[in-house]
RNA sequence: GGCGGCGUAGCCAAGUGGUAAGGCAGAGGUCUGCAAAACCUUUAUUCAUCGGUUCGAUUCCGAUCGCCGCCUCCA
């Protein structure tokens, strides 16, 4: 049974869906303004683990994942190059799926962008205006705080008697705010300001918080399973999403909630100003594989900071060639026909042990090792000649399903080698065989540089792309 | 100042009231013409420090030190 940790119950409890077989989940996506970092990629492949492993467990998803495309940046910028924020936006959220998906992961079912939900913003909005959660002020819609009890319960921040901020509050009375932690709704923009949108309370633009809880609302129901994002959205944006969602339907909004913790580089923060700030394509670009960076962000348990090191990185490379190396291995390898009743065993364990980690609150470092013990006796198995043909169809079976979750093992080799290099490859057993080794070693070295890498086995020669 | 999280071998880390998973790196070995891949052996008497509770603590409690996040705008 899946377990996951409820943090407004601050417990781990059972998990199951709203409806039947099909769960419904939200997380909220990037800026699609400028490269997001690579601690953020923790928690878009945290959420494609996820969903991978609901549908694992025999689940329907529908994984809504929404592209914020209003934010001030945004907006005056489009507006200095007198172009639409569609226009503006459209190169960078190409960018961004291209690094979504290098990353292995699966395209959540919608992914809605802001400015394509401005009536339904509008219509949640009015509701809120309409049951007193929210007033005008001065052309700006606020939320009021105040008519919202529960308001801190997500993040357990207690707002009584404590002075809020570490440094002096910004002039709250300027914004003519009931209360200081009311946040805005709609924003008053001027006739001759850009861009606005026309609403019945006046032309505007939308606020933050909004649009997550209107899409969410849209695509997924006025209460649905799952919402997650990094931490450092739990407040304010996901206690404002709670209050605009529930203050308008009277009803529980999410259910899970998913925070995960972000990245600290060599024991620090990650800022632009240390020089140890990191996008995805920094990383590429320095030649580290995409499916290395998608085992260490998956290495370490959502819940828990994770420290980020180029040896760690480079670790990770070690240990996902390991993996490609036997998962191809299991594909060529030829073994007497039958089955070890202890390899079995092995393999069923390890499956096991996969659910049992993955159930616990999405254990992936406790589920990593499961599969590294199963490939490492595996592989002992053919070392000493025991594994038999039942054994590596298991083995093979296994590895698929913990890749349809963790997808670390990486694609098979599907392109045939051309004509030039078979010949090259005869050529060098032709050498190998009259012992003229010097020949042989130097085609090894011509295909190396080629991105060919040679094995001799017992069987024969065994290729693999670099 | 308030709230929360963390501190486990060279690195990344899991974990539990009963004596330390897993990966990477290192060392030695097997196999190989040599490699590569793989396998075997080995690497923390110890879990930041100091106290306390307990038959027993890395695990619970307290204190101290260190690190990270949120508490303001924007998203």
């Amino acid at each position: 049974m899946l377990q996951l940790f409820n943090t407004l119950s601050r417990q781990i409890e059972e998990f199951q869906p709203i409806e039947p077989g099909r769960v419904r989940i939200y997380f909220c996506g990037p800026t699609v303004w400028n490269f997001a970092h690579i601690g953020n990629f923790r928690t878009f492949v945290a959420a494609d683990v996820l969903r991978r492993y609901l549908k694992y467990k025999g689940f329907a998803v529908t994984h809504v994942f929404n592209l914020t495309d209003i934010d001030d940046r945004i907006i005056n910028e489009a507006a200095k190059r007198k172009i639409s924020i569609y226009e503006f936006t459209a190169p960078y959220i190409e960018y961004f799926w291209e690094d979504f998906d290098a990353l292995g992961n699966e395209r959540p079912e919608i992914t809605p962008r802001a400015t394509d939900h401005i009536p339904e913003m509008i219509d949640l909005i009015s509701k809120l205006l309409n049951n007193g959660h929210a007033y005008i002020s001065d052309g700006t819609v606020y939320y009021r705080i105040a008519a919202f009890p529960g308001y801190g319960k997500l993040s357990k921040i207690n707002f009584s008697g404590n002075k809020v901020g570490g440094s002096e509050r910004v002039d709250t009375d300027k914004y003519e705010k009931e209360d200081a932690r009311d946040f805005a709704l709609w924003k008053a923009v001027a006739e001759d300001e850009q861009p606005g949108w026309d609403a019945p309370f006046g032309r505007g633009r939308p606020g933050w918080h909004i649009e997550c809880s209107a899409m969410s609302m849209k695509y997924l129901g006025e209460t649905f399973d799952i919402h997650g994002g990094g931490v450092d959205l739990q407040f304010p944006h996901h206690e404002n999403e709670i209050a605009q969602s529930e203050g308008a339907s009277g009803k529980p909004f999410a259910r899970y909630w998913i925070h995960t913790e972000f990245l600290k580089i060599d024991d620090e923060t990650m800022s632009k100003s240390k020089g140890n700030f990191f996008t995805f394509r920094d990383l590429t670009a320095a030649g580290y594989s995409p499916l290395a960076i998608r085992y260490l962000l998956l290495s370490v348990p959502y819940r828990k900071q994770l420290n980020f090191t180029f040896e760690g990185l480079k670790g990770a490379e070690s240990t996902v060639e390991r993996l490609q190396n036997f998962r191809r291995m299991l594909e060529t390898e030829r073994v007497p026909a039958g089955s070890d009743p202890e390899i079995s065993t092995v393999i069923s364990r390890a499956l096991e042990r996969f659910e049992a980690a993955m159930d616990d609150d999405l254990n992936t470092a406790v589920a990593l090792a499961s599969i590294h013990d199963m490939v490492r006796e595996v592989n002992s198995a053919i070392a000493s000649g025991k594994l038999r043909e039942n054994d590596l169809r298991s083995s093979i079976e296994a590895i698929k399903r913990f890749d349809s979750v963790f997808a670390i093992f990486g694609k098979p080799e599907a392109e045939m080698l051309d004509a030039e290099i078979e010949a090259l490859i005869a050529e060098r057993q032709q050498a190998r065989r009259q012992r003229n080794f010097a020949r042989s070693d130097e085609i090894r070295d011509l295909l190396l540089q080629r991105g060919i890498v040679l094995e001799d086995t017992k069987d024969g020669v065994r290729w693999r792309r670099k």
